[in-house]
RNA sequence: GGCCUUGUAGCUCAACUGGAUAGAGCACCUGACUACGGAUCAGGAGGUUGAGAGUUCGAAUCUUUCCAAGGUCGCCA
């Protein structure tokens, strides 16, 4: 904000007016006063004590006088111990009231850059839930995010392909789907091929269950287990082992994927048309969330590339190469351990596919900067992927960052698939908007609306209702997401901040032949309510740069529903359509335009869109 | 056990980067202009910021020691 710049610029003259003394603009503490003093804002004395080596209310009178003097914007100053408060003039408030007029700018700070970011990312053998969603809206909101800074954005995902699990999946169809197609059964593709990894885990259990009885079963158990132990805790415990050892379902699910592995005929099709299923029912989710990617990379396309990266690492020397043929890094000058790249029979693990993507994408788009979403269990692996790209001497790999987040717990505990708590991404949307409609309808409103106009306002709140709850949260911390708390449309909501736009928007719809020019001048002295809606929204840009730099959309959450309060109490202390004045009337309808525009941009950077009527 | 994260009102979350008497919402209680849209607004009650010690003009924030929860730690992704 330039008027803001400026107010700094004066105080620094003062400043240098009174103690000879440079002191930057930019290192000034300039804070918001609080309600309870006198003045819109408070310049905090105490850093500059040393500077300029007197006592702290010394200063802050002195350079109060000066500014007053000095500057038409202040009219008048109090000091409280080392506080100097500041109020400001009408010139002031209306110099701010004609910046805030004007059309949000983007943002610099990525001007010319390229900013890849990487979300979602689901595995192909289950639909989107309630984790995916938290990662997507991040993902997607950091996206936004970037834009506005001014990055080049290519929004992209690793879809995770290949490998046991989809192969579970087919599996069980072929002994149990009796040819079932998304088509034959009217069940949403990635639905239905979930449907049959929870099959497979039905026919695995069986065939477990029976082993367990069985004689082999029995005496595995007589000879492995711990002192004390129950059957039941030991099989548990042995599932893993079982599935690998001795399970013969377990064995045609692998011997399914090697077929793969070796390009199969009749496997690759049965995968693709299984996996094409999948898509399509992604493509319906993703729509429905409002998200969409540039670039995609699958698993199985890329699951080979890191190797030669790591075979040219061994050969000059940054990696090495154990007895058993394995392959390790060591990350032990960055404070990690050793790592594995490479199996002991040469195939790739997780971390080796992720070098060889890094590189592929950085080849396919020259990114300046790439930020990957995934949960914070993952903490260790990014680490270690990136100090070993560093090693690696690639460009890009201190531009790399690691957008960590909290996973989602439940009121009830975590989710877990097996448990059957996994919440589904959309069944969830559905019950958010039919939330919505059912509050809607009790509220009345938008009954002349026509029926498809309704729907999408249903869409449009429900949906801010569920993003909202979301994204307002912190991305570092666990969240627990309470089901019923998730469709308030009360207090810090989506439909709160929705609210506020929307009043604004009936407002302009009233008005026949108004022309908002761009300047103001506010006879007599702004409210403070007024005020304080406008120091709210002259913080836009701090929020925005902040946000980015930290990688955090919960502060440009937590910023619109400041604004949205702010507007809904100026809204009902101030009237704005019957006053007299006009040019209090140009004002306030300013004031309205600005912060509806605000909203709406703050709003689109999380992914939530604005209804006209609600 | 090592490392990382978290711990703030009954519950869900904030706190302008070390600033004034720690703020919102939900739930509970009391009110609001014969409503520019009441999905709103105002008020009440609710706190030893997990505990202790330290650093300084000043600490929820920095240091340190504990306590609690979660994550992670060489061939899962």
């Amino acid at each position: 904000m330039e008027v803001i710049k400026q107010l700094k610029a004066s105080i620094s003259e003062s400043i240098k007016q009174v103690y000879g003394v440079d002191y930057a603009p930019e290192n000034l503490t300039l804070s918001q006063t609080k309600k309870e003093f006198d003045g819109a804002y408070t310049l905090v004395v105490f850093p500059l004590t040393k500077a300029l080596k007197k006592a702290p209310p010394v200063i802050a009178e002195e350079i109060g006088q000066a500014l007053v003097s000095a500057s038409d914007w202040i009219e008048s100053y109090n000091v409280i111990q080392g506080f100097l408060n500041l109020v400001c003039s009408n010139k002031f408030w209306d110099a701010m009231m004609s910046e805030l007029a004007a059309p949000i700018p983007t943002l610099d700070i990525g001007k010319g850059k390229k900013l890849m970011v990487e979300f979602s990312s689901p595995n192909t053998n289950k639909p989107l839930h309630l984790g995916h969603i938290r990662n997507i809206l991040l993902g997607w909101s950091i996206a936004q995010i970037g834009k506005a800074t001014g990055y080049e954005v290519i929004k992209t995902q690793i879809i995770n392909d290949r490998g046991i699990a989809i192969c579970k999946s087919m599996l069980a169809w072929q002994l149990v789907g009796q040819g079932e197609t998304p088509e034959s059964s009217n069940t949403k593709g990635d639905h239905l091929v979930g449907k049959y990894y929870v099959e497979f885990e039905k026919l695995f259990q069986q065939e477990y269950k029976t082993w367990q009885d069985s004689e082999t079963g029995t005496q595995v158990y007589q000879n492995n287990k711990n002192e004390e132990e129950e059957s039941e805790a030991f099989f548990k415990r042995y599932k893993n082992q079982y599935f690998n050892e001795h399970s013969v379902i377990g064995k045609n699910a692998k011997d399914m994927l090697l077929k793969w592995e070796a390009g199969d005929t009749d496997t690759v099709a049965l995968w693709k048309k299984m996996n094409g299923w999948v898509y399509k029912g992604f493509d319906v989710t993703y729509q429905n969330l409002g998200v969409d990617f540039d670039h995609l990379y699958y698993e199985s396309e890329t699951y080979l590339l890191g190797k030669s990266v790591v075979e040219q690492g061994i050969s000059s020397g940054i990696f090495y190469k154990k007895e058993d043929g394995s392959v390790w890094v060591n990350l032990e000058d960055v404070g990690m351990d050793h790592k594995i790249l490479l199996r002991s029979d040469g195939t790739s693990v997780y971390i080796t596919q992720d070098i060889g993507t890094a590189q592929q994408r950085y080849r396919d788009h020259g990114m300046d900067k790439m930020i990957y979403v995934v949960a914070d269990e993952q903490e260790y692996h990014f680490k270690a992927l990136f100090a070993t790209l560093s090693k690696l001497g690639e460009a890009y790999a201190d531009q790399l960052h690691h957008l960590s987040y909290g996973m989602v717990d439940l009121p009830t505990g975590k989710m877990k698939s097996r448990e059957g708590t996994v919440v589904d991404a959309d069944d969830l949307m559905a019950e958010v908007i039919d939330e919505a409609r059912q509050s809607a309808e009790e509220r009345g409103g938008i009954e002349g609306q026509d029926e498809d106009s309704r729907n999408d306002i249903y869409r449009k709140i429900g949906l801010a209702a569920l993003k909202y709850f979301i994204i307002k949260v912190n991305p570092r911390k666990r969240m627990t997401f309470n089901p019923k708390e998730s469709v308030d449309m009360q207090g810090t909501t989506g439909p709160y901040i929705q609210n506020a736009y929307v009043r604004i928007q009936s407002i302009f719809r009233k008005l026949d032949d108004v022309r908002l020019d761009g300047s103001y001048s506010y006879p007599g002295s702004p409210e403070e309510v007024e005020t304080e809606l406008m120091m709210q929204l002259a913080e836009f840009t701090n929020v925005l740069t902040e946000a980015m730099e930290k990688y955090d959309p919960s502060l440009i959450a937590n910023y619109a529903y400041a604004v949205a309060k702010s507007y809904h109490r100026f809204y009902h202390d101030c009237r704005i359509l019957s006053v007299e004045d006009q040019t209090l009337k140009l004002f306030r309808l300013g004031l309205s335009d600005a912060t509806a525009r605000t909203i709406k941009k703050s709003m689109m950077l999380l992914g939530i869109e604005m209804p006209e009527y609600m």
